[in-house]
DNA sequence: ACGTTAATAT
DNA sequence: CATATTAACG
């Protein structure tokens, strides 16, 4: 019943799109009303965020995006796209004067699809349709079978279960015993008891984004198997499918964060100020939710926790692990900028972690729900099956970006087994290069099936989803404009400055095109790192998701760049990495306290 | 029982 | 090979 859906799809899509603009400031809202309705989409506002989720509740289906501020009186807007990612699926956009890329990391681990800077031009906006087309169709494939079961609760309604769509589920019925010879029975039978081997939980999107809004709304450390599960409140998955899931979303996050730490190393080494990664992530929708989804991909992922989750996490997972303290050098710096986002997909992703996205619905299958064990998802394969959390993530976030393009293996030194070492280093990168656009994300590699087609699509441009990885990938491609985030991007780094922009180059492309001319760096010197740390940008699915984290990064100043380089060289085998510090700062948003 | 972590299965 | 399940430990 969306609007789209009337129209079919193709046509005049956008048109129409039912939006809800929130922002506390008149003007504010003015303008954005005005620029919205320039884009011919139908426009509903409000001045406070509080009747905004009142609104949203009370039809869900009124509405096909959320764009709000920030920074707001009677809720904090953060707090906002929480609620609308765990409550309803609707993608939502963040609004800002304030473009502090750490903010703009704890929108997009909290699920936002995208994050925009106040004086919001009109060009951002005539794009933003495309968070409902992605979202929209992951959902959609997958019917949801509706078929009675009354599922969960309230709010949500999806359980686990519903699974894909598919048909099938009955499949299996028909075989009933031909023969009985064997007697084994083999089985089927059901029943009961024990039998019964249960359906692998495939973590989809959706699911993704759950969990990522449960641990964001939990807070890193509070997030343990138990509290999560009851927050999600899905039947049919049980503590230990959280807990292995935990498991996952949490390297996930070390990787993450470790790959936060290079970057900070290289922009405090150029001397960048903010790092222009950040800027923008894209979106997470949902949620963000580790979802994950995103393995893809989608970068932007993002831990929603955000800071809380992230970085409250990432502390606490490199210090068990890790020895190494980190340290702040740098204390001047004040705040650190975290730099890169994850996310993916959004939402649900933290994602949301993990784009887990794009759709379809088919994603959701995953669970086993007692039910229909589904046939199987299988061949569902919606979900995000094979995906990684990257893809999810973003999916998910839609637009992601990434953030992370390197991995800073190094950063955490040894102790830590995963980082530790080269692997990270090597991971696979998937990489899209090549080709261009669309395809880029898309890698096959990941989703097949389902995520590809649908998500891809997208006008065109969806191209975010670099599941590559990369971001590089993505940037690369270029025109991606789709979902700004590129050009985003470019907008931002060319305020800073032009070294900033070639560096970004570089750092996209993975490798130079620094060389062009920069100058600045050497290119040999800056090329190392970068390959390496391109390298892996494949893992962390997660990112998606949202939650990602923004660990801050600091700022950590190295004298020379030498030193930076060095360091990062080596960083493989000691320590190194002094000198960075997380910063846990904003926590408190989320909270808990919800 | 619960959370982690590591091993094992798919 | 990555993800999910199962076992094992504190």
């Amino acid at each position: 019943m969306t609007v789209e859906e009337i129209r079919g799809d193709g046509d005049n899509f956008p048109v129409g799109l039912r939006v809800l603009a929130v922002d506390d400031d008149p003007i504010c809202l003015k303008l954005l009303e005005t620029l919205l309705r320039k884009c011919q989409y139908h426009v509903t506002t409000t001045s406070q965020a509080r009747m905004a989720l009142k609104m949203l509740r009370e039809n869900k289906d009124r509405f096909d995006l959320v764009i709000s501020d920030v920074h707001m009186p009677d809720m904090d807007g953060f707090k906002l796209l929480e609620y609308v990612g765990l409550e309803m699926d609707l993608p939502v956009i963040m609004l800002s004067a304030n473009g502090d890329p750490k903010l703009v990391m704890k929108g997009v681990t909290h699920g936002a699809c995208d994050y925009l800077v106040k004086p919001v031009r009109i060009e951002e906006l005539r794009n933003i349709w495309q968070h409902v087309l992605r979202r929209k169709k992951c959902d959609n494939k997958n019917p949801k079978k509706s078929s009675g079961q009354v599922k969960s609760h309230q709010a949500n309604g999806e359980g686990l279960g519903s699974p894909t769509g598919n048909a099938d589920q009955n499949g299996k019925f028909n075989r009933k015993r031909k023969e009985d010879e064997d007697e084994s029975e083999d089985n089927e039978n059901d029943e009961d008891p024990s039998t019964q081997k249960k359906p692998r939980v495939v973590w989809s999107i959706e699911l993704h984004r759950k969990f990522v809004g449960a641990v964001n709304q939990l807070g890193i450390e509070k997030a343990v198997p138990k509290r999560i599960l009851d927050l999600m409140n899905v039947d049919g998955l049980t503590r230990e499918n959280v807990a292995s899931h935990l498991q996952k979303y949490r390297l996930y996050l070390k990787r993450i964060s470790s790959a936060a730490s290079q970057q900070a190393h290289m922009a405090a080494a150029f001397g960048v100020k903010d790092s222009p990664f950040m800027h923008h992530m894209g979106s997470l929708d949902g949620l963000g939710d580790f979802r994950t989804l995103s393995s893809a991909r989608l970068p932007n992922v993002v831990l929603s926790p955000y800071t809380t989750t992230t970085n409250a996490m990432l502390g606490r997972l490199n210090s068990p692990s890790a020895n190494v303290s980190l340290r702040n050098l740098s204390p001047s710096v004040g705040p650190l900028q975290p730099s890169q986002a994850q996310n993916l997909s959004s939402s649900i992703a933290s994602l949301n972690k993990m784009n887990f996205g794009t759709q379809n619905t088919s994603l959701f299958q995953g669970i086993p729900s007692h039910l229909e064990q589904n046939a199987t998802n299988n061949n569902s394969k919606g979900i995000l099956g094979t995906s990684n959390f990257n893809a999810i993530d973003e999916l998910l976030n839609g637009a992601s970006f990434n953030p992370e393009p390197f991995d800073a293996s190094g950063a955490f030194g040894s102790s830590n087994p995963l980082l530790s070492s080269t692997e990270s280093f090597h991971s696979q990168l998937p990489l899209v290069n090549g080709s261009r656009r669309n395809d880029a994300s898309l890698n096959g590699a990941y989703l097949n099936t389902d995520f590809s087609s649908g998500v891809g699509l997208v006008g065109g441009e969806v191209h975010n989803m670099n599941y590559g990885n990369n971001i590089f990938g993505s940037l690369n491609s270029s025109n991606i404009s789709g979902n700004g985030i590129v050009s985003r991007l470019g907008r931002s780094l060319g305020q800073n400055n032009a070294i900033s922009n070639q560096r970004m180059d570089g750092f996209v492309n993975g490798r130079s095109s620094v060389s062009g001319g920069s100058n600045l760096l050497q290119q040999n010197e800056i090329e190392k790192p970068v390959n390496e740390l391109r390298q892996r940008s494949n893992e962390d699915s997660f990112l998606l998701e949202e939650t990602r984290l923004n660990a801050g990064f600091v700022p950590q100043s190295y004298d020379s760049l030498d030193e930076l380089v060095n360091a990062m060289i080596k960083r493989e085998q000691d320590e190194t990495v002094s000198n960075c510090e997380f910063q846990f700062d904003d926590d408190y948003a989320f909270g808990n306290g919800i």
